[in-house]
RNA sequence: GCCUCGGUAGUUUAACGGUAGAACUCGAGUCUCAUGAGCUCGUAAUUGGGGGUUCAAAUCCCCCCUGAGGCACCA
């Protein structure tokens, strides 16, 4: 029997989780899925980073001991991995006991190696928050907290000799063509390993909440000599189950973190003497709606938020929406759009109307075997082959084709006016059988729905792929009660609707205002003067206009649809009296006007068709 | 500045140097077993721009425009 072994990253538990750390895990939860129902011996692993400064401090904040600070943040996570269904085989904690001790014995093993010395670490410090920063982070050589300057400090730390290992690494990439994956991030990590690699800082003395280091109680380890370890003191190094499972399969990260997965990691083994991980696999981030997902744009997707509409349709949408590796984009409205289309239309009206039929053309029971018409038509190789090149999209996308021809088989077939009843049960048969194969091959992407069909076809819910032959349905078998798979979300043609109908009713005339409320309101004509980006967004420029008799400050959200040589000198409406307001940290003095179709996602300024017309003049 | 990877119908995407193919959206038709579902057909891309190599370029080379990521002690 084959093995397999499949990791996320650890998380941070300092942050809620979200839609990206759900991500990985869904993933993970699919491949572990698959490969259980190929009858792999599998093992997954997820779990959280609880040590660090970060930890140290939001604990002290709170008044409390670290680890009982980390403890109430388990929760968090278990519960939100228990909303997206997934099967973890075990969940690790770097506050473990037994994992304390391999990052230990890890150490130990890499000092030994003379791979570990004693050092300076040299940064930028702010005493008031007794952190370093990098040159970035700072705001004109300020601290970003305190403003105030921060000085280079120097700070005795342990040292990993990661620049001995630039040679070793590279010959590692050229035997082993796989593991950094997708292929095209080799580049990437390969020519900055070839520029030469620092040694890297393992340890500190500016906080205590982290693993001793076993050869100096002073310092305790820093970050990912920690962190990293936990794929091996998850699966119990060293004992048996180690030795099972060991080398990963596949390491699931984010491209954030890549560069410590393909490099550190694998130099970090190679001094301790442990075998490398056969894959690093890194995945791309979701932005919210086209933005970036941050917490001070508020767009972060959790979890109760991701599984709104179901389970099943956050882990369909996942998987789906995206080539696996790429950045995408989340937003309710395409969750939606596949909710309704590909499982409700497809998949749940396919399964519903088989069982309508079953029931009404076969009293509810199995009929007689027949020949295989519908399932030869499902192509199990080609869906395998997608999954083992980590294309999991397409391993879906190649699966609802399945459903497609199934639903083309019913239209094409008609049972509904077929007399012969030999034909008309070996239809029945056919569709009998899609619904089990349905059932076996959903279970890893969708693994409540996929249960539901089997519960529906009163069959057992966790098949083997070996079951994934034609005609094991037996003769007479009943069949169980139709159950409604997914019901439909309305959302989007809802909105669309109320804005449909305001927009009438207005035309209607049941909106009328009085002729003083239009007069409240100042509009001149001015020119644009100059026009800048805003510092700040993306999405907004800083535009000078000239009102004849003063110039305005204005933030206008035209960057999407100007040049700004478009919108130098143009002639524009501006409304001059509305209340000034500052967006992202600039003041705007008013509002340029302009059209906008939200549908077609076209915006037009509007402007004077005469050239003559002065700056500052009244519209009325 | 340097280094990677992208730019293909309205959208998301596919194509060893050999007819640019899908899905969604949109439009038309059609069935009645089914959840206003299904099925069929159709509209739509001079492949970011410009040069070059070739019998043949989305694909290879050069330049430009444009987006994303990296350039290490930053998690």
């Amino acid at each position: 029997m084959a093995k397999y072994y499949v990791t996320t990253p650890i998380y941070y538990p300092n942050d809620i989780p979200h839609i990206g750390h759900a991500y990985t895990t869904v993933i993970a939860d699919v491949l572990a899925r698959w490969h259980k129902k190929l009858g792999d011996d599998v093992f997954f692993l997820t779990g959280l980073d609880e040590h660090g400064k970060k930890i140290q401090e939001a604990a002290e904040a709170k008044g409390m001991k670290p680890r009982e600070f980390v403890d109430k943040l388990v929760p968090e996570f278990k519960n939100a991995w228990k909303l997206l269904n997934l099967n973890y085989d075990h969940f690790v904690r770097t506050t473990d006991k037994d994992h304390e001790l391999v990052v230990k014995e890890v150490l130990k093993l890499c000092n030994k190696k003379g791979d570990i010395y004693k050092g300076f670490y040299e940064g930028l410090y702010c005493t008031g928050c007794e952190a370093y920063y990098t040159e970035k982070e700072l705001e004109e050589g300020n601290c970003p907290i305190h403003k105030k300057p921060v000085k280079t400090l120097k700070e005795e730390s342990y040292f990993f000799r990661l620049s001995k290992y630039q040679n070793k690494l590279l010959e590692f990439y050229d035997k082993n063509k796989e593991f950094i994956s997708p292929g095209y991030r080799k580049p990437e990590i390969i020519n900055r390993v070839k520029e030469g690699l620092n040694d890297i800082s393992i340890s500190r003395t500016s906080f205590k909440w982290g693993v001793d280091l076993p050869f100096d109680k002073n310092h305790v380890t820093y970050v990912w000599f920690d962190a990293l370890t936990n794929y091996i003191s998850g699966i119990g190094y060293p004992k048996a189950k180690f030795k099972k499972y060991w080398p990963a399969d596949l390491h699931l990260v984010g491209k954030d973190i890549f560069f410590f997965h393909a490099v550190l990691w694998p130099a970090m083994l190679m001094s301790a003497g442990i075998k490398n991980p056969k894959k690093v696999f890194a995945h791309g981030w979701w932005t919210i709606d086209g933005q970036k997902m941050s917490k001070s744009l508020g767009n972060v997707v959790n979890i109760p938020e991701l599984v709104k509409y179901g389970t099943d349709s956050a882990r369909y949408f996942l998987v789906r929406e995206v080539p696996f590796g790429a950045d995408g984009d989340f937003s309710m409205k395409l969750l939606v759009q596949r909710h309704n289309k590909e499982l409700l239309n497809d998949l749940g009206n396919f399964v519903n109307r088989s069982m309508a039929l079953l029931n009404k053309y076969s009293n509810g029971k199995i009929p007689k075997k027949g020949k295989d018409e519908l399932c030869k038509l499902f192509n199990f190789n080609a869906t395998k082959k997608f999954i083992d090149i980590l294309e999991t999209h397409n391993a879906l996308s190649e699966i609802f084709k399945f459903v497609n021809e199934c639903n083309k088989y019913v239209n094409e077939k008609q049972p509904w006016n077929e007399e012969d009843e030999k034909i008309l049960s070996n239809i029945l048969y056919n569709l009998a059988e899609a619904l089990r194969y349905l059932s076996i091959i959903l279970e890893p992407f969708i693994p409540e729905t996929a249960g539901k069909i089997a519960k529906q076809m009163n069959l057992k819910d966790k098949l083997s792929f070996k079951e994934l032959k034609f005609g094991k349905l037996k003769e007479g078998h009943k069949i169980g009660k139709t159950e409604i798979l997914f019901m439909k979300i309305e959302e989007e043609e809802k909105m669309a609707k109320k804005e449909e109908i305001a927009n009438v009713e207005m035309v209607k005339g049941k909106d009328w205002i009085e002729f003083g409320d239009w007069e409240k309101m100042k509009l001149r004509t001015g020119t644009i003067k100059k026009v800048q980006q805003h510092p700040n967004a993306d999405n907004l420029y800083v535009i000078i206009v000239d009102l004849g008799y003063e110039e305005r400050q204005l933030v206008a959200g035209l960057k999407k649809f100007y040049a700004i040589d478009e919108l130098m000198n143009k002639k524009v409406i501006v409304f001059t009296n509305l209340k000034p307001a500052v967006i992202r940290g600039i003041e705007s003095e008013g509002m340029i006007l302009a059209a906008e179709d939200a549908k077609s996602c076209t915006v037009g300024l509007l402007t004077v068709d005469k050239k003559e017309l002065k700056d500052g003049a009244v519209i009325r």
